[in-house]
DNA sequence: GTTGTTGCAAATTTTTTGCACCCAC
DNA sequence: GTGGGTGCAAAAAATTTGCAACAAC
C-alpha cells in the first residue's frame, strides 16, 4: 500500500469527496463547486493547516478557483462534523488535519519550529478509557499534545551554542 | 493539611504573591498594585477561568479594585511565564488554572455542561516520556483533554429521554 | 528622577453573520 | 422554480499595541 503518510492510512470504501457527498445528502445540503474544490485541495496531501493556509493554497491553484473566506470556514465546520477532519486549538487558532481514512493518533509539538509530529499509542487509549470509566465519563474523543523541542531543533541549538561557532 | 482542592496541593515555600514578586524581581519588573490585586483574586480559590471571567470577578470585588483588560492580559501572560498559571486552549478561547503549588494533572471536558474534571495518572507521564524519548524530543509539558459527557449530564439526558417524561 | 506600568483608545487577528444574488437539484 | 449556497461587507469576539499620564524603585 503506497502512502507518504507518517502513519499508515486505513482502508476506506469511499474517497473523501464521495464520503462528503454522502454526508451532504443526509443533511439535505448541496454538492457545490466551492465545497468540492475545498475538499480536493485539503485531501490532495496530508498535513496540518489552518483556515488561512487553506485560503492561500486555494488561491495559488493554477486554475485560480477562488473561494471566499466565509465559505472556507463554513466548509471546515461541515468537514469536521462529517468526520473528514479533526480540529484542534493550537496557540489560539484552529488547526485541522485529516481524520477520515486516518488512524487515531496524537502529537508532539515543537515550540521552536512549530512542527507537529504524529505518534500512536495503544497504551494511551487504554489509560484514557480506564480514567473515563472511573469517572463514569462517556468519551467522545481526546487530544494529547506533548510540547517541547524536536530533535532537529535541539541539534540546531547545540550547534549555535557550541564554542566553535563563537569564533 | 486542609484544602478544598479536588487533588491534593503540593507544599510550597512561598505564597503565590511572594513567588510572583520573586519572578518580577528577576525580570526587573515592578510589584504594582494591579498585579497584586490580580494574583490575589486568582489564588483566592481554585478553579478554571478565562480572561473575561477574571475581569468580571475583579469587578465585583467589594472594594471595586478595577483593573483594565489590557493589564489583565499582560498579567496573565506573566503568570504563565512565571509558572504560577497554566494556560490551555479550549474551544477557541484561553482558559487558565493554578499551576504553582498544584500537582500535574489532566482533564476530562464535558461537552454538554463545559465542566472540567481533573485527574492524575502516573502511567500517562510514563507514556509521555517513553514516546518523547523514541522521537528524541525534549518534553517541556503536555496537555491531555478527554472530551465527552460527564456522569451528571448522562443522567440528565437519560431522564429527558425516559418514556415517563413523554407524557 | 528614571524607567517600567497602566489605562485608554484603537488596531489586529480570527471567525461569524446578514443579505442580495446565484446555482444545484 | 425553489431553497440552500456563495460572496461581499460588516459585525463579533478575543487579544494586542501605541501612547501619554502615572507610580514603583
Amino acid at each position: 500500500m503506497s502512502s507518504d503518510f507518517s502513519l499508515n492510512s486505513v482502508e476506506v470504501a469511499l474517497s473523501p469527496l464521495e464520503r462528503f457527498d454522502e454526508y451532504l445528502r443526509t443533511k439535505g445540503k448541496r454538492n457545490t463547486q466551492p465545497r468540492r474544490v475545498i475538499v480536493e485541495q485539503i485531501f490532495s496531501h496530508h498535513d496540518h493547516f489552518d483556515a488561512d493556509e487553506l485560503m492561500a493554497s486555494l488561491a495559488q491553484q493554477s486554475d485560480g478557483q477562488t473561494v471566499s473566506r466565509p465559505t472556507v470556514y463554513r466548509a471546515l465546520a461541515e468537514l469536521v462534523e462529517s468526520g473528514l477532519l479533526r480540529k484542534m486549538d493550537l496557540g489560539g487558532r484552529a488547526v485541522y488535519e485529516h481524520d477520515y481514512g486516518y488512524p487515531q493518533h496524537d502529537h508532539l509539538h515543537c515550540q521552536a519550529c512549530g512542527k507537529l509530529i504524529e505518534f500512536q499509542s495503544d497504551q494511551l487509549q487504554a489509560i484514557r478509557d480506564a480514567v473515563s470509566q472511573e469517572h463514569n465519563f462517556r468519551v467522545t474523543s481526546h487530544r494529547l499534545i506533548i510540547t517541547g523541542i524536536c530533535s532537529q531543533c535541539t541539534r540546531k541549538r547545540r550547534r549555535q551554542n557550541s564554542p566553535l561557532d563563537l569564533i
